[in-house]
DNA sequence: GCCAACGTTGGC
DNA sequence: GCCAACGTTGGC
């Protein structure tokens, strides 16, 4: 089982729509390093649901059901089915993660235009440690 | 609202 | 196939 982390601009999806409706078709994925992790993505894996925008943070977890596959309506587009898992009652910011110092080789530090990455094991065992997972 | 980083497009 | 110009994303 994998972890990745996928972002949303709330105003665009948010954690709550997806909280009501249970499961979604990740879609709009065209960046090619983006894909790259959609592409990774099989069914049990976990997602952090991330917001972007105003307050960056993770806000929830998502798992992957069905495997993903090319957008039969765009081109280089790739798309994914999520289940929603759970929203965090405390999200975790970035800020918190940048000011830990720990994770800044991790791409949603250094490179924040990406909006589909791996997540690095270090960071899980964070989470882990605050009881988070 | 600004800007850095990066992706895409199109002319050559 | 290169690269300049331009567009987009996302953090601040």
């Amino acid at each position: 089982m994998n972890y990745f982390l996928a972002k949303s601009e709330p105003g665009t999806y948010s954690i709550d729509q997806f909280a009501k409706e249970k499961t979604t078709t990740w879609n709009g994925v065209k960046n090619p390093t983006a894909v790259q992790f959609l592409k990774k993505m099989q069914p049990g894996d976990t997602v952090f649901f991330y917001h972007s925008g105003e307050n960056p943070q993770i806000v929830g977890l998502a798992e992957v059901v069905g495997n993903s596959r090319p957008d039969p309506t765009e081109p280089r587009s790739w798309l994914v089915d999520f289940k929603f898992l759970k929203k965090f009652e405390t999200p975790i910011t970035l800020k918190e993660i940048k000011e830990s110092g720990k994770f800044k080789d991790w791409r949603l530090v250094y490179q924040s235009r990406l909006s589909t990455m791996d997540v690095p094991d270090n960071f899980i065992e964070y989470l882990k440690k605050k009881k988070i997972l």
